[in-house]
DNA sequence: CTATTGACCTTCT
DNA sequence: GAGAAGGCCAATA
């Protein structure tokens, strides 16, 4: 559906929200899914936005190398894996295998 | 108001 | 192969 012209947080926030749990995606990804891939760092203040959000799940959200780079950001170091863990994601060293829980959003409008 | 930074990614040298 | 720079938009100082 149409109509979801909105600003560009929100649209990041909006597709983080489909994200199915025991998955995860990439800055990039959303970025290239707004069809801004250049953006990518909006994504990440979009997110840094909404860390007070309780109803956008950031800690599914990872750089491109599966990075867990922004957990720093959260109230602990350790609640981001915890909660991807919590999920059924396994962290290892502060990443993510992506070939595994890598999962890639739908393309928005163009 | 201008300048700098920021949970990034791609491309050039 | 490694390093540096550029680019996108918004928030903060």
């Amino acid at each position: 559906m149409s109509g979801n012209h909105r600003d560009f947080f929100e649209r990041v926030y909006e597709l983080v929200r489909q994200i199915p749990a025991g998955k995860v995606t990439t800055y990039g990804h959303i970025a290239e899914a707004l069809g801004v891939r250049s953006a990518a760092r909006l994504v990440g203040w979009a997110l840094h936005a909404a860390r007070f959000d309780a109803s956008i799940p950031c800690h599914r959200v990872v750089n491109r190398r599966g990075e867990l780079t922004g957990k720093h950001h959260f109230a602990t170091p350790t609640l981001m894996q915890e909660l991807l863990e919590s999920e059924g994601v396994h962290v290892e060293d502060d990443r993510v295998d992506l070939a595994r829980y890598l999962w890639v959003p739908p393309r928005a409008e163009p």
